[in-house]
DNA sequence: AGCCAGGGTCTGC
DNA sequence: GCAGACCATGGC
């Protein structure tokens, strides 16, 4: 690892922004680190106390890390605003230090197709396999996740090793879209959400909740709020009239933080104790 | 064995 | 517009 960047961060929790279920691609080191990429770069990322802790082979785009991590917008005031309701501002404090990532939008376009009617460890797995299969590995070995073009050349039967099912007529229809210059990125990112979502719906295989997910978390928009299982059911329990309007521009990321809560705090009792982090 | 998982499509009413 | 069958896979 010839390069590394540090920084302090207050208030920040790398291991829950990173698996608290809106990303799908790192994975826990021995040594306490994560392994990962952004932007084609391979990364180890470390947290200690308020210090975060980047490595990786090649050099490290300081800015576009943050800005993967959201640690480039004020959290200092959204969670203040949404903290104005008190069932939000508990949510928020049993997990304040996570973070909404900004994600690519080719990657949230796969990793939340990958999701749907599916549990978190095997989407887990469905991309790992994904990356290693068409993806390749980098010169220190952490696979790459693939370019849109060399999906789109592939049949459902190439996907057969990833074992993702149903999913696999889906991807490839996404990524035949998505090199063919239908899928417009300026439009899903500044368009009327409703426009923005029904553009992506054009997708087979792209419902609601999954182009809610993908404009929340790989087109930045937060006032973009999936609604899978978990969330009607927080909702249902703690927001019977929805949410307040003045948390709407935030609700994408209001969301993020009713949904860890929802899933590990034990409020709900399917699962004893709460879901298990991966 | 049956149900569930960060759902969507298709058919039939 | 809405309910219900169906879709692959794996864990519990």
């Amino acid at each position: 690892m010839e390069y590394s960047a540090e920084w302090t961060i207050e208030n920040f929790s790398l291991e829950e922004t990173l698996f608290c279920g809106q990303c799908f691609l790192w994975t826990r080191r021995e040594d306490g680190g994560f392994d990962g990429a952004t932007g084609g770069r391979p990364l180890i990322l470390s947290q200690r106390d308020t210090v975060l802790t980047a490595q990786s082979s090649r050099p490290i785009d300081r800015d576009a890390l943050l800005r993967y991590l959201g640690l480039d917008e004020d959290y200092t005031r959204i969670q203040a605003l949404l903290s104005r309701d008190e069932t939000l501002r508990t949510a928020i404090s049993y997990a304040s230090g996570i973070r909404v990532m900004k994600q690519p939008l080719w990657e949230a376009l796969v990793c939340f197709i990958v999701s749907q009617n599916n549990n978190i460890p095997r989407i887990t797995g469905i991309l790992e396999r994904f990356c290693r299969c068409f993806g390749g590995v980098c010169e220190d070995g952490h696979p790459v996740f693939p370019d849109a073009d060399t999906l789109a050349r592939c049949t459902v039967d190439d996907l057969a090793p990833l074992r993702c099912g149903f999913r696999a007529k889906y991807l490839i229809d996404a990524a035949q879209k998505y090199t063919g210059g239908l899928l417009s990125e300026t439009l899903l990112r500044t368009a009327p959400l409703n426009e923005a979502r029904a553009h992506l719906m054009t997708v087979y295989g792209v419902g609601p909740k999954v182009a809610n997910c993908v404009l929340l978390f790989g087109a930045q928009r937060y006032d973009a709020f999936p609604e899978d299982v978990w969330i009607k059911r927080a909702m249902a329990r703690l927001f019977p009239q929805g949410l307040p309007d003045f948390a709407r521009p935030y609700a994408g990321i209001a969301q993020q933080y009713i949904f860890h809560y929802a899933r590990t705090s034990g409020i709900f009792a399917q699962t004893e104790g709460g879901a298990q982090m991966p």
